[in-house]
DNA sequence: TGTACATCAGTGAACGCGCGTTCACTGATGTAC
DNA sequence: TGTACATCAGTGAACGCGCGTTCACTGATGTAC
């Protein structure tokens, strides 16, 4: 904070609970999960290193908070892409395959946060953000729907949420750790993932033929 | 180290520099790679702090060495495994994925090493692994090869592979940092796997009708 | 075969740093009367 | 409308800890003569 802010400022910051959650997601973004720093949070939000303790436990609390945060912009991009494209459609699965690669591209320290080793090592103290749960819940009616109207029977949407959630989350994974660079390829990530997405979504029965000898 | 290891150790540990590279392994397998310090490794290994030192520039570099025994270990499996199965088969593609997801699931910590975010942040300052390019490589020219005996012609052996690659890698991932435990699923890994990843090899025709429009 | 000596691979103590967290405090705010 | 007071939300200084790294040192090893 310069100058000019600090005495601009009230002594009472009036909204510095979302203040710290922000800056925390922020220096999350610029240098991963694991080396974001409880001072660093306040001192991004203009206030001195002990006063986040007056709004969350410790560290690891604002960093929950963090990921409820995430966690329900996922699930706010889910909804969205729901609401503009057919229940049951084809390209509404795609599309919601594309929406996921993006939110991970947008938000590359997210991955970590939300599915990657820390997400993991958290669990236990505190139950799993609901955004998680919920983002999947959606995802999963919407590939039961189109199940339910495809001519395609007998695919299992579990089975085929999975296998498209993998997926996406590979190829956003890979991706977003420039992995693709090291390999020296730079493919559309947006075309591979609706090729391979419609293989997915059509290719049962010959998969079946294979699999089951 | 217990006491009857310090009496019966020798001044001069005779292979330090590996012990302690295994040390940082399985330490990393513990902890995440970014909770690893150099001081547990040197304790593992039954020397002083200062003594890694005498074989590695800092931290850094250490970790480096992981990385490198890492990529060679899954270089090392891929090779064996496409000794086992006939070239340009199907079956070689589908066991180079399922010993990809294994090795994973074996090293849980490897993957974000590898892979993951502190992967990505320690490029610039030396190169990429060289066992990383290398099982790529091999797992492009299986995969170039199913493409030139297999009846589906036109197929982009690259793309294939990467979709192939992005699918193994999100499944293993997600298995890895059991994401699927939270959404109350519990998939066979393997059998999704070979029934996405038939999909793909197959389903190359349906889906460029789809994404041409 | 024995000895002097250079070199190597360790030790142990110490440093500096940054971070999480605590504590006594103080300025601002809201409310009862 | 004014005042007393409880409560809230900050401050700033300090702590303890663990880690990475350095330094002067010393025990072991190998080699030239």
């Amino acid at each position: 904070m310069t100058a000019a802010d600090k005495k601009n400022r009230r002594y009472h910051h009036g909204d510095l609970r979302n203040a710290l959650i922000v800056a925390a997601a922020e220096l999350i973004e610029e240098g991963g999960c694991d080396d974001f720093a409880l001072v660093d949070a306040a001192r991004r939000a203009g206030v001195s290193s002990a006063a986040p303790y007056r709004h969350f436990r410790d560290r690891e609390d604002l960093l929950q908070a963090v990921v409820e945060l995430a966690s329900w912009e996922l699930s706010c991009r889910t909804r969205k892409v729901l609401a503009e494209h057919p229940r049951g459609s084809r390209e509404c699965i795609l599309a919601l395959g594309k929406c996921y690669v993006s939110f991970v591209t947008d938000h590359g320290a997210f991955y970590d946060l939300l599915w990657g080793d820390s997400s993991n090592r958290r669990q236990g103290s505190q139950p799993p953000p609901t955004g998680k749960r919920e983002g999947f819940g959606l995802f999963l009616s919407a590939v039961a729907a189109w199940c339910d109207g495809s001519a395609v029977t007998e695919q299992d949407p579990l089975d085929l949420s999975l296998k498209l959630w993998a997926l996406a989350h590979g190829l956003a994974g890979l991706a977003m750790h420039h992995q693709f660079d090291l390999i020296d390829a730079s493919p559309d990530i947006d075309e591979l993932l609706a090729s391979a997405g419609n293989s997915l979504l059509d290719g049962v029965e010959l998969a079946r033929d294979h699999t089951k000898r």
